[in-house]
Formats: C-alpha cells, sequence, structure tokens
RNA sequence: GGAGAGAUGGCAGAGUGGUCGAAUGCGCCGGUUUGCUAAAUCGGUGUACCUGUUAAAUCGGGUACCGAGGGUUCGAAUCCCUCUCUCUCCGCCA
C-alpha cells in the first residue's frame, strides 16, 4: 500500500504505474475518497472536540444547570455520531481502493508486454549438449523409481505427484542445502505456520487480488499459504522494532499450496506447475533506506545464484518486466533455470523489492537513531523450490544409461551416494 | 468439544461512569550533585491522524487509541454484546 500522502503529491508516478503494470484502478477515485475523508474528518473532530468540552464541564455543573446543558449535549452528540458513521465509511472505501493501487515502478524496469519481454541481465554455465537421446525428468523419474505422478494424480487429483526413495531424499536434501547455505549467510532458520489469517495474506499484498489462487479454509476462514514468504513478512507485523535488530534476515521453510487456477492446459506435464511444493524464501526487512535496499536486493540474488552454481546448472537472469511485474513489487528479478526438456530456461526463483509497500499494510516499523518512527522496507528471494528444482537437477545431470549424477554438494545430504542409478 | 479466569503504556501494576492518555514502581533520556562509577535529586519519557504558525519543525490546537469490533450514555479503561488471544480444569489427541 503507498501512502496516500505519497499519491496526492506524486499522482503522475502512480498513474504511469497502473498504466505499465496493466491494473484496472481508477486513481482519481482514490483522490475523490481521500478528499472526502479529510473533508468528514475535520467537521468530525471539530463538532467532537465541542462535545468533548460540553460534557466536561457537566461534571461540574449544579442540577439545574445540568439539565439544561444536557438538552444541548444530546443534539450534538446526535450530529457527532452521524459524522462518525459517515466518516468510518468513507475511510473504509478509501482503504478499499487503496489497496489495489500498484507500487511505483524503479525507473530501470523494463518495458513489455509478458514474461516473453523480460531483459536478460546475464546468463551462467553452458547448457548441455547431449550425445544421446535425452529423458526429461518424468521418464527419469519413473525409471529411477523415484517419482510417480500417474498413482498420485489418481489419489489427489491433478498437478500431484509422489516423490519416494532417493526422489523423497534428493528434495530433503535440496532443501537443507539450501538452509544450511542461508544459515552461512547470517539468516535464521524459520519453520512458520502454514495458515494464516487473512491479515497476513493482506500485510503481504497477497489479498486482495489473490483470491482465486489461494485455498482457503472452510470453517475457520484461514489461508493455506503459496510461500512462507507470507508468515516470513508478517512475522513482526504490529511492532516498532529498534534500529540495532535491523535488518532482519530470514530464511522460512515450508510447503507451498496454490490452486494454479486458469491454467489449465499450461505446462500440465511433470513437476513444473503442481498444486504443492515445499520452498525455502530469504526475506529481508531493512531499514527505509533505498540504497540499502537495493543493496539487498542484490545481495538476496546472489544468494539464490550461489546455489544454482554450486548445483551445477545453467542459468539466467531476467528484469522483469513492467506487464509481468506484480503489484506490490518495485522491481523483480527472476532466476531461470536450463531445463532440457522444455529446450529453455524455465523460471526457478523471484527477488522482489517491494520498498514500504507490504510493510505499510502490515504495520511494520522501527525507531531510528533520531527516535523516529519510519516504516520497513521489505525483500524476498526464493532458495530454492522444490521439486521444481528437481527438473533442472535430474535433466542436466543425467547420463547415457540413465542414471544421474548427485552434485557433489548434496551428497553429504545423500547418505554419501554420488548417483542414482535405474531400477529396472 | 465442555467449564471457569483473564487481557491496562517498554515492563510490573493501580484504576468499576466525568477532573484518566491513565496513579505508583522499574526501565529509558536529559539536568543537578559527584575526582570516576554508583547513589541521591529534579525534569522528561507512547502511537497515528487532522489542523494552524513556520524556512522547517523535536512548536501550538484538536481527534482517536487501556486485546479487537459493536452497543448503552451528554460522557466509557470502567456497564452490556460479539470476537480474538492467554491461563486453569475436564474430554479428545500426535
Amino acid at each position: 500500500m503507498l501512502d496516500i500522502r505519497f499519491i496526492r503529491e506524486n499522482a503522475d508516478l502512480v498513474r504511469e504505474a497502473i498504466r505499465r503494470k496493466r491494473i484496472a484502478v481508477d486513481l482519481d477515485n482514490v483522490l475523490a475518497a481521500d478528499g472526502e475523508c479529510r473533508e468528514l474528518k475535520t467537521s468530525f473532530e471539530s463538532r467532537k472536540a465541542e462535545q468533548n468540552r460540553g460534557s466536561k464541564e457537566l461534571g461540574r455543573l449544579d442540577a439545574a444547570a445540568r439539565a439544561k446543558a444536557l438538552e444541548g449535549l444530546k443534539v450534538l452528540s446526535d450530529e457527532v455520531r452521524v459524522l462518525e458513521a459517515r466518516l468510518v465509511e468513507a475511510e473504509a472505501r478509501l482503504r478499499t481502493l487503496l489497496l489495489l493501487v500498484p507500487n511505483v515502478l524503479d525507473p530501470a524496469v523494463p518495458e513489455g508486454r509478458d514474461d516473453s519481454q523480460n531483459a536478460e541481465l546475464k546468463r551462467w554455465g553452458t547448457p548441455r549438449q547431449f550425445d544421446f537421446a535425452a529423458k526429461d525428468h518424468v521418464d527419469l523419474g519413473t525409471s529411477l523409481d523415484i517419482l510417480d505422478i500417474e498413482r498420485a494424480t489418481r489419489i489427489a487429483g491433478s498437478r500431484t505427484y509422489f516423490l519416494k526413495n532417493e526422489g523423497a531424499l534428493l528434495e530433503l536434501a535440496v532443501l537443507r542445502f539450501a538452509i544450511d547455505h542461508m544459515m552461512a549467510k547470517g539468516f535464521s532458520p524459520m519453520l512458520v505456520p502454514h495458515l494464516v489469517r487473512t491479515e497476513a495474506m493482506e500485510g503481504t499484498a497477497y489479498l486482495p487480488g489473490g483470491e482465486e489462487q489461494a485455498y482457503r479454509t472452510q470453517k475457520d476462514d484461514s489461508w493455506l499459504i503459496g510461500t512462507s514468504e507470507v508468515p516470513v513478512t508478517a512475522y513482526r507485523m504490529g511492532e516498532i522494532l529498534s534500529c540495532e535488530e535491523l535488518p532482519l534476515k530470514m530464511a522460512g521453510l515450508s510447503p507451498c499450496y496454490r490452486r494454479e487456477a486458469g491454467t489449465y492446459g499450461k505446462d500440465t506435464r511433470g513437476l513444473y506447475r503442481i498444486h504443492q511444493f515445499q520452498k525455502v524464501e530469504q526475506v529481508v526487512v531493512c531499514r527505509a533506506d533505498l540504497d540499502e535496499s537495493i543493496r539487498w536486493h542484490d545481495a538476496i540474488l546472489k544468494n539464490a545464484e550461489e546455489l544454482l552454481q554450486a548445483f551445477e546448472l545453467p542459468y539466467r537472469v531476467v528484469d522483469v518486466c513492467d506487464g509481468d511485474l506484480g503489484r506490490p513489487q518495485v522491481r523483480k528479478f527472476d532466476i531461470e533455470t536450463w531445463m532440457p526438456s522444455r529446450n529453455g530456461y524455465g523460471e526457478t526463483h523471484s527477488a522482489s523489492r517491494f520498498h514500504d509497500y507490504q510493510a505499510r499494510r502490515l504495520d511494520l516499523r522501527y525507531r531510528d537513531e533520531q527516535g523516529k518512527v519510519r516504516i520497513c522496507h521489505t525483500l524476498n528471494n526464493t532458495v530454492v523450490a522444490s521439486p521444481r528444482i528437481l527438473i533442472p537437477l535430474l535433466e542436466n545431470h543425467q547420463q547415457a544409461d540413465g542414471s544421474v549424477v548427485i552434485p557433489e554438494v548434496l551428497r553429504p545430504y545423500m547418505g554419501g551416494r554420488s548417483v542414482m542409478k535405474p531400477k529396472a
């Protein structure tokens, strides 16, 4: 959420963001609602002040004077009540509108219609040329007896899977490596609530707007998280942090649940797009300093790159274009990892910088050295998401005999295994 | 799931209809005292929003906030209702 004062003073910037992110919001409605709010607030407060003065005096009056003053106060009280009701309504209307106003863009964000027009920033590694008929991860996983999609579909519906044997171990290995990698960077590992309240979803800007993508419980009105970003970023919501404890560096591990509504027929084969996966997510909460925020954005991008390099997987980094950028992000870098079966790069990581957009919604603040209360900045990036990462891991490291070599850094987490071999 | 108790400022803890944004203590900040430290002593010490003066305010005026939301009342921390959370006991359970 943007500061309404910022919107008033930078309406052009905000209009540009609405246009470039292709979001259906009429800023004039927002500004009108704001004007109405302030008008009502002024008249309500001055009448209320009058009433407070009168009521205060009433206590000191004798019976006769009191009865007389009471009459006038009753009228005033009704008037105040009406004004207040109108004010509350106007404020609710403004907030509803404000939640939908997108964050402004970093000047560097490239222009583009969709993800096909993201700007490539760098490439690392060279996609492998196979001198044999390479299999995709589904065939590999099946013959290695580490993956079963067919039976999962019977039991749990589309976009589900079983990982078993070394497949199960490989996912655990990848996650644990990611946690250790982040701990070495000073991030606190966190296991988090998977069911959260609307507040946390709204605070991280998944709501309103993301209702169709999230699973919601029927009886208790809570939401299954689509990423641990939600509980981790919201972890200190409503608090005023001391500046000594910033930045908060946290690495959340959780399952992630996504309905994938509206994606029928898209990425239907294999483990690319599924309803449930596990992810280690890095979250940074830092002071309200643009340069610092940008530095962290680069740092969390680098953390993820290091992981892919350790896994010996070719990847590229893209600067996400305006048309593909979400409402809350100022700028976003995606990492796409080489996936032979797609004969291309597929998104595996997403590093977002939010400025104070999430923090304002979460009421996440800190006291600076001067004692001034300020709104934090937040950022996040994937460390690793599995099983999607298993796609490049299996496909890139396969051998002619159908076996798959386990990257060296993962072997300690796999009981020393260096290769997975077909069972049949 | 059933029965009961509770939620007050950074912390502890008073306050059961007006003079309460809230006693008192601790903590914290500043002054005085002090060879230093400690002690003593004096003063200060929430957040948000509206509005005024202004070059700008750490300035003036106002409104709101005593878990959250609603109600009663001229007036609510205090009375009533709903919800959330915490604790105790019973049941169930990993």
